[in-house]
RNA sequence: GCUCGGGUGGCGGAAUGGUAGACGCGCUGGCUUCAGAAGCCAGUGUUCGCAAGAAUAUGGGAGUUCGACUCUCCCCCCGAGCACCA
């Protein structure tokens, strides 16, 4: 080439296009006059001061890319960012390095906002939202403050998880695996009053709504386990009268109404003529009253371990009698009342009925303890047996005795009197229909999800705006009836600022930092004027972030939470792009919390927040997450400074499907970059114009030109990036071939890949697409130096390419042709010809006449324009 | 223990009933160069073979089918989530 060469110099051309797209507003969409808005939104980071990995830029780009295909199709595309940095993970950060959160922040801000730009997402750098920010968290307290005011926000005791380490509570969801979810350390269950949202009061709705929306199927799933809905009934059983404990009414709790009775809930009402005996967890109430030392050695042995401790004791299941009976309601039978630590408090009503022949729990501990096992239900194929014997009573002890396993399969009632004959599970509601005629019991669900613990003992959080009145707490006078000395913050005392105190760091004695600070918790009570006292915790950064994405359209009012009239237009996002590690917290508070809203009439015409959710896949580095312990995390700047954003966006949306994950090596970088440079070389050197061109036939090329456009745009309408890059490349491979040999290019096949290739490589694509409208035709060295702004449209508006299928079928079909099954041969033909059977038939027959010769043709398969198998 | 994903060349992956290994990385040989880089050309699952070609091949085993990476059943392995939930 004789031009001058045009190098390409991403480092130049990305800061370049940064800056003029920030300072043009290009992505920055009008929210109120906007046609075909679409809310394309990422999962809010919160940024430590290692910064962004590329663990994050894989998912943010990923997301960008989607944002960017449909802002070509002509939708409105917002796509903000904010950073989620209040709340412990941020705080944790700033302990670890000595520095005051807030001075963190700054930092952090400072640093994630200058690579995340660095990557070349489009965000809208307008609408950024910070959590920490009183702008922000007035709000977040806000909602508090309405959650109290609905009932949905109360006070509890309750053996609740503490971090030892964190030195607060945590929610059920932030525990897994018996760890803290930020430090892993291992979590204590402590009795302590919390603040606690009653999101279980939603258990059903958030159930429901799961089928309404496009979330991958292991989400749905995950969230269903973790509501985890168990329909049964729950039952009184009466303590048999002769038991002589003296039973002092014990601190009220909704499982425990009477002493004189228990109430079980069970799946299995149907097996209720099999319980022998009835479990007590070591913590309900009445066992505290049983004077007996055995009992209560046992019931201390259990409280002084730990759940967890509990658990990895094992199957081995230990118990002790507690000296008292009660009477099973449907056959009076007097049982034994056992204490078992297997039984756990939080769930049910911390008792259960015993059914020993059909739970095999209950079976482990009858054999321990030698209960007796009474078989009320047997296999499906019995059926007819019971129908022969009117009272149902077959062969009590079959099955049982030298069998080491309760039956829980389905199954035909025996032994249980007007119910023998039922099948069971599909006529366990007719039992519950008969309990509930007989007030024996009634029909009832309990749920694995618990409410959500809302409060943390820690200093860089939205403060809890509550304030608490003994005077009036005395006199039984509180905001609401029930709660008497508490009192929310009045909307026009919000927000109530964190204030910048020296001793932030958490003490562990259960209380926030701020309870030393007189300054900030001494205060008026709102309703009588005596002393108060402002409540001292912090709210749970999952609050925080349950809310954002209503926050991102009105950053501009701070008049109101959101402009109303936006939301309708810009609401519910339109597409969510996430990790799939946060589908049971981030993702189940943030339908909760649009629930509530929708409750409360701040919106109107949707209550799940994301219709559709797509969850991509892990970046891993040497097959482990990154993370600093490990001493694995990447960070994207050397490479960016190297290759350039596009070409690190290319490889890692190359890497495998973006729902996968992969594993980061750098050594497939290079090759991106290379690509990369191609395209360049191609689209710099490559041009002529369309005379020139009208004596070669160049019907392939718009053939692979169609094919590239219909299967990129199919594979990223599906977040496919890896196969959509792959056939880019193909098309890639087809222009340089076709310039190899003729040496010109019509502009327009140039045109089209730049198209394709935008939503990847946003910088060079735009680089090249201006030159191009500047110059029409060849690309030349321009006066670099003296920049101007862009003299045409940016390539990120332009339309995307449509495909035209009449381009897209070939001129000579190739088939491939098979003798029972096993590749043999192939023939071409023309497209037209390969309809005809009878034709391609005989033509494929003489080409593996070989195989065929001296046997008889019993079939032949043809599938038109593909394969032909002969069977002999 | 239960639930959900996976298992394909040296590597990342493609193909969801019709030519297994698209696309890329790596590697081998060649061209170009003073040299390097970049670039270009050719090759690259395994086994036998100089080659033509043949056999064989998608964790293992069975099955359905003219035809199976793809569907069904059993087993093995890896990853993720939940876990004494009555």
């Amino acid at each position: 080439m004789k031009d001058k060469k045009v190098e390409y110099n991403p480092n130049k051309i990305e800061a370049h296009w940064q800056k003029v797209w920030e300072k043009e507003k290009t992505f920055s969409p009008d929210l109120k006059a906007a046609k075909k808005p679409f809310y394309n939104l990422m999962m809010f980071p919160y940024p430590s001061a290692e910064g962004l990995h590329v663990g994050n830029m894989y998912a943010f780009t990923g997301a960008d890319i989607y944002g960017r295909y449909k802002r070509m199709q002509g939708n409105d595309v917002f796509e903000p960012i904010g950073l989620d940095g209040f709340g412990i993970h941020s705080e944790n950060y700033a302990l670890r390095v000595g520095r005051h959160p807030r001075e963190q922040a700054e930092i952090s801000e400072k640093n994630f906002y200058r690579q995340l730009r660095a990557t070349g997402n489009a965000y809208d750098w307008t609408r950024t939202l910070e959590t920490y920010d009183p702008d922000y968290y007035r709000w977040t307290q806000w909602i508090f403050v309405q959650m109290f005011k609905k009932g949905l926000a109360y006070r509890k005791k309750a053996q609740v998880n503490w971090c030892p380490s964190c030195k607060t509570v945590l929610a059920d969801e932030q525990v897994i695996e018996g760890k803290c979810e930020r430090c892993s350390s291992i979590v204590e269950k402590k009795d302590l009053e919390q603040w606690f949202f009653a999101i279980t009061k939603y258990a059903d709705r958030l159930l429901l709504g799961l089928d309404k929306i496009d979330w991958p199927e292991k989400i749905k799933i995950a969230q269903r386990l973790w509501i985890g809905k168990s329909e049964g009934a729950r039952i009184e059983f009466v303590i048999a009268s002769g038991a002589k404990q003296s039973q002092k009414e014990t601190a009220s709790s909704p499982s425990a109404s009477r002493s004189d009775t228990i109430e079980v809930f069970t799946t299995r009402p149907d097996t209720l003529f099999g319980a022998t005996f009835m479990v007590l967890s070591p913590e309900y109430p009445i066992v505290s009253s049983i004077k007996d030392k055995k009992v209560q050695d046992y019931v201390r042995a259990a409280k002084k371990r730990t759940e967890r401790e509990r658990i990895e004791e094992g199957k081995e299941k230990t118990g002790v009698f507690s000296g008292l009976y009660a009477i099973n309601p449907v056959n009076h039978e007097k049982i034994p009342v056992w204490i078992a630590e297997y039984v756990l408090m939080a769930y049910g009503t911390g008792a259960i009925m015993a059914v020993p022949a059909h739970d095999q729990r209950d079976f482990e501990f009858a054999k321990k303890y030698g209960l007796p096992i009474k078989k009320v239900i047997v296999e499906p194929r019995f059926a007819g047996v019971i129908e022969r014997h009117p009272e149902g009573v077959i062969n009590v002890d079959e099955g049982v005795n030298g069998v080491n396993e309760a039956y829980e399969g389905e199954g035909v009632i025996i032994n249980s009197s007007e119910w023998n004959g039922l099948k069971v599970p599909e006529e366990i509601s007719k039992v519950v229909d008969w309990l509930q005629d007989t007030g024996i019991g009634k029909r009832e669900a309990h749920y694995h999800l618990r409410d959500w613990l809302i409060s943390r003992q820690r200093y860089w959080g939205p403060p809890i705006p509550m304030i608490f009145c003994s005077t009036c707490e005395k006199n039984g006078i509180g905001e609401h009836e029930d709660t008497p000395g508490w009192y929310s913050v009045t909307e026009d005392q919000l927000p109530v600022l964190l204030p910048d105190v020296e001793d932030w760091k958490p003490k562990g004695e259960g209380t926030s930092p701020l309870a030393n600070h007189p300054e900030f918790h001494e205060t008026k009570c709102p309703s009588c004027g005596s002393k108060a006292r402002r409540e001292t915790d912090v709210s749970d950064t999952f609050l925080d972030s349950a809310w954002y994405f209503f926050r991102y359209i009105s950053t501009d009012d701070k008049t109101c939470i959101w402009d109303p009239e936006r939301a309708r237009k810009w609401l519910p996002v339109n597409m969510y792009i996430g990790g799939a590690e946060h589908s049971v917290l981030h993702l189940l508070y943030v339908r909760f919390i649009t629930m509530a809203f929708k409750d409360w009439g701040l919106i109107s015409h949707f209550e799940e927040p994301f219709p559709r959710f797509f969850a991509h896949g892990l970046l891993i580095k040497e097959r482990a997450k990154m993370s600093k312990s490990r001493g694995n995390v990447v960070v994207p700047d050397e490479y960016i400074a190297k290759y350039g954003a596009d070409a690190l966006r290319l490889y890692l949306m190359f890497l495998g499907p973006f729902d996968h994950g992969g594993d980061f090596r750098d050594t497939g970088i290079e090759g991106m970059y290379r690509f990369v440079k191609r395209v360049w070389r191609l689209v710099t050197q490559g041009l002529s114009s369309k005379d020139q061109l009208s004596s070669i036939n160049n019907q392939e090329l718009e053939r692979v030109m169609n094919r590239a456009i219909k299967e990129v745009s199919g594979d990223i309408e599906n977040l496919r990036y890896n196969t959509a890059i792959a056939h880019i490349m193909e098309y890639v491979n087809a222009l340089i071939d076709f310039h190899t040999k003729y040496k010109i290019l019509d502009t327009k096949y140039c045109k089209s890949l730049l198209l394709l290739l935008a939503p990847f490589a946003p910088h060079m694509t735009e680089e090249l697409w201006q030159r191009l409208a500047v110059s029409g035709l060849r690309i030349e060295e321009t006066n670099q130096t003296k920049r101007q702004l862009p003299t045409a449209k940016s390539i990120h508006f332009e339309p995307w390419p449509q495909y035209d299928e009449k381009y897209l079928v070939e001129k000579e079909a190739t088939i491939v042709i098979q003798v029972n099954g096993k590749r043999r041969g192939e023939i071409r033909i023309q497209s037209s010809e390969s309809r005809i059977q009878s034709l391609v038939e005989g033509k494929a027959r003489k080409e593996v006449e070989k195989y065929v010769e001296g046997k008889d043709v019993k079939n032949v398969i043809y599938i038109p324009g593909k394969i032909i198998n002969f069977v002999v």
